[in-house]
DNA sequence: GCGAATAATACTGTATCCATAATTATGTTT
DNA sequence: AAACATAATTATGGATACAGTATTATTCGC
């Protein structure tokens, strides 16, 4: 049996995800009108995939379909935050608690490894990598806790919260209390103490939006 | 500002829906393939919004997309229903604890009216009316829990759960439990202890597990 | 001059059409 | 007779065309 090239992706797919990086780097503003023509013109296709892209992002929380008014970028709200952030403060102690359980010494060897890096992109302040590694770092402990469901509803609710554009601005100013936060996350995890990795992985999520939320009235002012 | 009429559904969305009911009524079961062509032709509408509503199916879980292929409704295995399960005890335990801390002296009542139905429903042996007011309870639970996000998810793997023959079949055996469960949390909820609520809609939906375990070793053999 | 109504324009929603890939059937060869 | 290869048919993916509605602009009336 030749090695037959695994679903090659659809149209709809790339489509898709070409929005979604344009999405969360802020390129387009959320509450923006989605131009259906000016995008087919932009990316040069027909618009029967780029509209299927759009109902798949619609469905992630992405974009807000208003029929016959057409697509808009979804706006985030400050009770929306305080919604979520509790909400994956619960799922990702969940994961915490899981994989503290599940961790085999290549697992503990993986996320140390990316823990590194972590720490010296801090120590570098290189903010946009370090924001990486910890996207990383969060991603790695979803996968090894071994619920793809668990993982998949994660991960969902972390697209939308990146639709905030103080998300990715609060990383900043939280530099070194998240690396000391992400240290006694790793030691919890390595230490067995599952039960205590759940715990400190709760908190390090609530920290972040205090980090959002204290961004948010720097900004303001 | 004229009372506009909200948001006329577009006929991807009832496609969508109708899809949904057939799927959920085990008329489409999983594994199989959605035929495009033959459904165009049996709802009497071109192939476009089809396609639109099958993209939206996709994102939800229900059905699966292979590229060039088609379009299957997905399968369940054990191993998801093991890891949506548990999932779904730490949510629905979390709507409860929220819901019993936010719920005035109506959220009360209205619960109360949906498990007077349970009552009578499981008195008169209607299997097919309890399972449809025990959906109701859980929704009302989640609705008064206050968090849009929340509700959201849970119901997103609900319509999961649903694909399973079993889930709706295991109801039947677990009538009188389910029944007693009911009251156990409808009683923690007057009561105003929130972490009592959230434990016994945990253990609630974990017996959930058990009972479509139990569905599915009386159903082999 | 301002407001309302009507017309024109533009964009969403749906249908049809074409191309490409996959599956199935038939024929040939071993 | 069975297996493999090739050809034909069928269905999916993408593009284009058409219809209906919403928005905006212009004109008419007050």
């Amino acid at each position: 049996m030749a090695p037959s090239r695994i679903a090659q992706t659809a149209l709809y797919q790339e489509v898709a995800e070409r929005l979604r990086l344009r999405i969360f780097a802020h390129e387009i503003l959320p509450g923006t009108r989605i131009d259906e023509q000016a995008l087919t013109a932009d990316y040069g296709i027909s618009r029967t995939p780029l509209r299927e892209a759009l109902k798949v992002l619609a469905a992630e929380g992405l974009v807000t379909l208003v029929p016959r008014r057409g697509c808009f970028v979804t706006e985030i709200s400050e009770q929306d935050l305080d919604e979520i952030f509790p909400l994956m403060a619960l799922l990702e102690g969940r994961c915490a608690f899981e994989a503290t359980r599940r961790a085999k010494a290549a697992d503990i060897a993986d996320i140390e490894a990316i823990h590194q890096q972590l720490e010296e992109f801090a120590a570098n302040r290189q903010i946009e990598r370090f924001f990486e590694a910890n996207q990383a770092f969060h991603y790695r402990v979803q996968a090894i806790s071994g619920n793809r469901w668990l993982k998949q509803v994660v991960q969902d609710l972390r697209k939308v919260l990146k639709l905030t554009r103080l998300f990715s601005l609060s990383a900043e100013g939280r530099l070194i209390q998240s690396l000391t936060e992400h240290r006694a996350l790793l030691a919890a995890i390595k230490s067995g103490d599952a039960g205590l990795a759940q715990t400190v992985m709760h908190d390090h999520i609530l920290a972040g939006r205090q980090a959002v939320a204290r961004t948010h009235a720097t900004d303001e002012s």
